[in-house]
DNA sequence: ACAAAGTCTATTGAATAAGTAGTCTTTATT
DNA sequence: AATAAAGACTACTTATTCAATAGACTTTGT
């Protein structure tokens, strides 16, 4: 599962995605607007600003904006800035590679295999997804669940 | 990220599979081998085993084995027995669905589009490879990282 | 000068994961 | 029948991580 502060960070760009032809908007009114705690946006919105996704300015007239086009911005990176890796076992995991603690050997580990296959059809989607297809899919039927 | 109790519980399915032709094996071997703390694993092996995975004999020259083929035991399905939905997001679930609690309108989310696609794809590997398939792969070079 | 913003770090609280303990039940063996 | 070797089940504890909150600081426009 995502943690709520991954699915706050993607909230919050898609909204900011969609504000790019406006003044730069206030954390507060971004929080309010998609129910997200403030103080915890605001730690969000840090992050996200200091791995380069986000412009800020201070000061009466501030507030936040895109420093990318949003398609140039893809679900896997914002993902791996908030909730770390992305594959499910660390010896999957592509940007923060850890051994398993239990493993007997690496190169043999049929789980491990498993688990790449995995992770390589997850990033095929989430590496691929901008923010700017985001928004473009919410006001499409193409799916019909 | 996997838990630790879902990893521990592909690791003894896989022990057990290898073990089909020996005489059930004991938490107590299983445990050692596979280096998981014994109480903890009992209560993965109960899990597994009332979900009909599993073959128990209590008593003397008892233990644990598969009460399936290998072939047939699913890895998508032993991850919803040890660590519930498979989707990142609670709304995105095929088997667990909930409805999100930030979310405004579920029927236009373009967030929630995109992790079914994740999902999707996620399930496209693991509700194809079985413990049988795991064990297969461990002694081949299909795959050199 | 001051108010309206963001910045930064620390702390708290809650939930979940991981692991441990102990008693009960079944079964094979002697 | 007694005993020992297994698993079954439930409760509890501890550790970790997530989510949220607090507060003091900095920058900038008017």
């Amino acid at each position: 599962m995502l943690s709520k502060k991954t699915k706050y960070a993607i909230k919050a760009l898609v909204a900011l995605g969609k504000n790019v032809e406006n003044p730069p908007m206030q954390i507060v009114r971004l929080a309010e607007q998609e129910m997200i705690p403030r103080k915890f946006l605001e730690q969000i919105l840090l992050d996200l600003r200091n791995a380069g996704y986000l412009y800020s300015k201070k000061g009466a007239g501030g507030g936040y904006s895109l420093n990318k086009n949003a398609a140039d911005i893809y679900l896997a990176d914002i993902l791996r800035i908030t909730d770390g890796p992305i594959a499910m076992v660390p010896c999957a995991s592509l940007k923060f590679y850890r051994k398993c603690d239990e493993c007997h050997d690496e190169k043999t580990c049929g789980i491990r295999k498993t688990f790449i296959d995995v992770r390589d059809a997850t990033l095929q989607v989430l590496s691929r997804t901008s923010v700017a297809d985001v928004i473009a899919r919410e006001n499409t039927d193409d799916l019909l669940v």
